[in-house]
DNA sequence: CGGAGCTTGCTTGTCAGACAAATCTAGTCA
DNA sequence: TGACTAGATTTGTCTGACAAGCAAGCTCCG
C-alpha cells in the first residue's frame, strides 16, 4: 500500500494526510463527527501509528480536525478551516465543482487585486518593479502557451509581493495553485495576446508610482479576465445567478 | 519544563511548536538555515522525539519549514509561509511591531471589506442577515466595552461569512485574532458609540439586498475605523509614510 | 422502576528504542 | 589534484509500552 502511485515519492504521512483530508472534503466524515481511532486508521491503511499521528497533526494545524484527549478526533466546522491553506485548496479543488470554485476565486481576486495594485504602486521597491517588468517581458515574448501562463502567474505574484504586506502573499499563492492546472484547460491559441496591453498598463502605472492609475489599470485587467472566463469556460463571475444563495 | 506556565494546560507538542515558531519569527533561525536536529531539540527542551516530530509536522503544514530527508529541517522563505494561518498570525503578533502590523492588517481589510459587503448583500441567506442584525443589536445594547467589542467582532465575521464564499472566511478569522487583544488597548470609554450609525447603515443595506449601497456603507465604516486608529493609536493607515519601503 | 455512583474499556498523549535510507563529510587512493 | 569510497549523521518509519481522561455500561440503592 502507498506505493508511488504515479507521482513522485512523498512522505507516507503526507499521503495519509491527503487521504483523510480528501475524505473530509468529500463529506464522507461530517463536521462534528469523529474520525476512526488512530489504531483503526493504522489497520485500514496499513501504516504505523506514528505516521497516522503526524498526519492528524498536519490536519489539526490546518484547522480541519480537533482531537480532545480520549474523546476522539472530531472534524471541525467548515468556517474554521484555513481555506487559503495550499493543501486545503488542493483538496477542495479535487472534490468540488471547478466552475463554482473559479467564480469564488475570481470574487476574491476582484476584491483584492485593485487595492493590492494601488499599494504596490506606492510601496514597491525598485527590485519589485524590475521583477514585474521582467514578468511582463516574459509574457510579451513567450512563444509557448506554457511559458505565457508561467509568466502570467509570476506577474500576479509580483504584484502581491510588491505590496510589501505579507498578508497579501498567501492570496497570490492560491492563484498560483489554481491557475497552474487551468493552464491546460484554457490552452486555446488565441487566448494569449489579448490581455498584453492591460498587463502593460498595470506595470507602467506601478513604475510611475501612480496608485490611482494602477488601480484603474487593475480594474480593466480584471474585466478582461472576467470576459475570458465567460468566453472560455462559459461562466460569468459578475452575473451572480451562478452563485445564487440557497434561500 | 513545560509546566502550565500561567495559561491553560495545552498539549506539549503545541507548546514546542509555539516555541520553535516564535524562534523563527524572531529571526533567531534565518530562512535557509537548518533547525537543530530532532535529537538536539529533544535534549534542549527535555521532551521525547515524538513530540518534536509532531511539532515540526505542524510547522511544515504552515509552510514555515521543510525537512528533506537527512539534510536537515530548513526554514523556508517568508513568502512561502501561510501568513493568514491563525498560529502564524499569533506568533507574528507577539514578535513584531504592533503598529506596523495593524497598518498592514488595515490595508487588507480596506481592500477586501467593501467588496465582501457588496457580495454579502447579493448572496446572503435570511439566516445570515438575521445573524448580522443580531450582532448589530448586540453592539447597540452593549453595556460593557468587552461586550461591545465581542459584538463588533461577531458583526464583521457575519459579513465575511454572509458572502457564502469560503475564501473570505479566513480573513475574518484573522481580524478576530487581532482585535481580541486590542480590545484591552482601545478600551477608551468614548470609543464605543461613535461607529454605531455606520454599522447600522451596513446591515440595513445588506437587508435591502442593495450591493452598491452596502459597498458605500462599508467604505464609510472603514473611514471611521481609520480615524479611530489615528485617534487612539496615533497611526495613519492611509498616510503611507509609515509603511514607506526600504528603498 | 428509575436514578446516582462506580467500574471498565477505549482513545489520545507521551515516552523509549530500533532499523532503514539518504545525504554530507572526510579520508584514501590513483 | 581529483574522484571514489566508507563512515557518520539525520530524518522516516515501525514497534511496544504506560499514563490519563472521557464515555458508556453496570450495579446498587431509594
Amino acid at each position: 500500500m502507498f506505493k508511488t502511485t504515479g507521482s513522485l515519492r512523498r512522505n507516507v504521512h503526507s499521503q495519509v494526510a491527503d487521504r483523510i483530508g480528501l475524505s473530509i472534503m468529500r463529506g464522507e466524515i461530517v463536521p462534528g463527527d469523529a474520525l476512526p481511532s488512530e489504531m483503526r486508521i493504522c489497520e485500514m491503511l496499513d501504516v504505523s501509528r506514528t505516521v497516522v499521528r503526524e498526519a492528524i497533526r498536519m490536519l489539526t494545524g490546518k484547522g480541519l480536525v480537533e482531537s480532545r484527549a480520549k474523546s476522539g478526533t472530531r472534524v471541525r466546522l467548515p468556517e474554521e478551516w484555513n481555506h487559503l491553506d495550499p493543501d486545503v485548496l488542493r483538496w477542495q479543488l479535487q472534490t468540488t465543482n471547478v466552475d463554482s470554485y473559479l467564480i469564488k476565486l475570481f470574487q476574491l481576486r476582484n476584491a483584492v487585486e485593485p487595492a493590492a495594485t494601488a499599494i504596490a504602486a506606492s510601496t514597491s521597491t525598485a527590485e519589485d518593479r524590475a521583477r514585474l517588468r521582467a514578468a511582463y517581458e516574459g509574457m510579451a515574448t513567450a512563444r509557448t502557451n506554457e511559458a505565457f501562463v508561467a509568466a502570467d502567474i509570476a506577474f500576479h505574484k509580483g504584484i502581491y509581493f510588491a505590496t510589501r504586506n505579507e498578508f497579501f502573499w498567501p492570496i497570490a499563492q492560491m492563484f498560483e495553485i489554481t491557475l497552474s492546472p487551468s493552464l491546460t484547460i484554457a490552452a486555446t491559441g488565441d487566448h494569449r495576446p489579448r490581455s498584453l496591453v492591460e498587463h502593460r498598463d498595470v506595470v507602467e502605472a506601478i513604475e510611475r508610482r501612480d496608485p490611482e492609475a494602477a488601480r484603474a489599470a487593475a480594474v480593466l485587467l480584471l474585466e478582461h479576465s472576467a470576459a475570458d472566463l465567460v468566453r472560455i469556460r462559459g461562466i460569468d463571475p459578475f452575473g451572480e445567478a451562478t452563485v445564487r444563495s440557497a434561500e
